[in-house]
DNA sequence: GGTATAGTTAAGTGTAGATTGAAGTGTTAA
DNA sequence: TTAACACTTCAATCTACACTTAACTATACC
């Protein structure tokens, strides 16, 4: 029975855990009680949705005092749900999440824990562009030069690649619907990008907003006007 | 309603229409009957719910006399679902679908409309190995040498790339872990070499077998001992 | 200690939506 | 011109499982 995809898509088509899943794919980790509010049901019934999510082994849960929280198990959760996303009828992209602040979801996001949106995409060709990063199969190499770039950020590297996780890798934006980048590398980015206050989060939504500081270096480095 | 992820699971979610998807994931087109025993299910029930897939824009119809052939309407659906496959619970994939020839499906199968498993990762290392084919981004561009290769197959790769589907890019193999060659070119391949009569299709099953030839072929050309 | 908050477990209920049965349209082939 | 086949449509039915109410455990903080 848990071996077969119709136990992972009759999970995944439960309108609540949809929900769930679509409010972790910001890559932050949420209690229960939040995921409460924001699939709009009540903690005994979000609680039945996690334990089962959490059994599948599609979320984990990370006790802290009283609070439990949950985020994906593996990046390939967060790559799966992207994946459905991107079967929305087009039609403009309308009605994103039922929410009104589309643009600037579209604009500047975050993709479970990276960097994603227009911004997103535009900052992954400029990588390539200037030879930081290099596409080799289905993933992206460190160039020398991309070395000494990333470790501007106190990014190293190679302490990076020997986390068990993929190191970088392409993945295809549902908005823009060109690849950004992903991964180990991805995710550290734009963490350091977040502690340099080149971004910030926003309260509840994936959307991303760029500060002043951050608007300058953009354009400075990559010459992405933002 | 319609512009929402919630939309969109819930019609994968249901496990009638989740057989319907996994079979249709080898790229042939099924008629209502055909499906219906796959599903082991009535007819009426899969004409319900395949005008539903069809409303939804993740199948397509044609009508042909007195059947009507169902098929993905585009590629991003057989992605999509392939993504959610790569979710089971490792567990050596024991029960792929609940068949028996999971190793044969491992090794040599189609994905949508292209070579996948062991031998499809193979081949795909090897065209890059022999640099005729590289990866640029998330796409593959074919080399110089690698456009006369494809020509040898009668592929005309200038004409390929005129079409409006994606020209050549990796898909991630959700046995292997690792991309094989997917897109407008992963798909003409498959279908000359079908065409050689290199591989051939199995009944009812995505299982690709390997002729003598063909196992020649990949050995000469190669080097994979398939 | 006592009280508030976070989350879980168990039993009973309700309903969306899958399924079935019966009757229909259009197509093929004898 | 009849019969068999492929598929659809429309009610009627049935049922899995999400949700509720209620009682419970565990942690936090005064």
């Amino acid at each position: 029975m848990k071996q077969e995809i119709g136990y992972i898509t009759s999970l995944i088509g439960d309108p609540v855990r949809t929900k769930i899943l679509w409010t972790l794919l910001d890559g932050r980790a949420y209690t229960a009680t939040e995921l409460a509010l924001c699939a709009d049901t009540s903690p005994q019934n979000i609680s039945m949705h996690l334990s089962k999510l959490v059994q599948a082994d599609l979320l984990a849960v990370e006790s802290q005092g009283r609070h439990k929280y949950y985020r994906f198990s593996r990046p390939e959760v967060a790559y799966a749900i992207e994946a459905i996303g991107n079967l929305i009828p087009d039609e403009k992209h309308k009605k994103i999440t039922g929410n009104t602040n589309n643009a600037a979801i579209k604009h500047c996001r975050t993709c479970y824990d990276h960097l994603a949106g227009k911004v997103g995409v535009l900052l992954t060709e400029q990588l390539i562009e200037q030879k930081l990063i290099e596409p080799e199969g289905a993933v992206y190499l460190v160039t020398k030069k991309g070395r000494s770039f990333f470790s501007e950020f106190n990014i190293d590297t190679d302490e990076l690649k020997k986390s068990r996780r993929i190191f970088a890798k392409p993945c295809l934006d549902w908005t823009e619907r060109k690849p950004h980048l992903a991964g180990a590398l991805g995710a550290a980015f734009l963490e350091k990008m977040l502690l340099s206050d080149y971004f910030r989060k926003t309260k509840d939504s994936r959307a991303i907003v760029i500060t002043a500081k951050g608007r300058e270096q953009l354009y400075d480095r990559f010459k992405i006007q933002a």
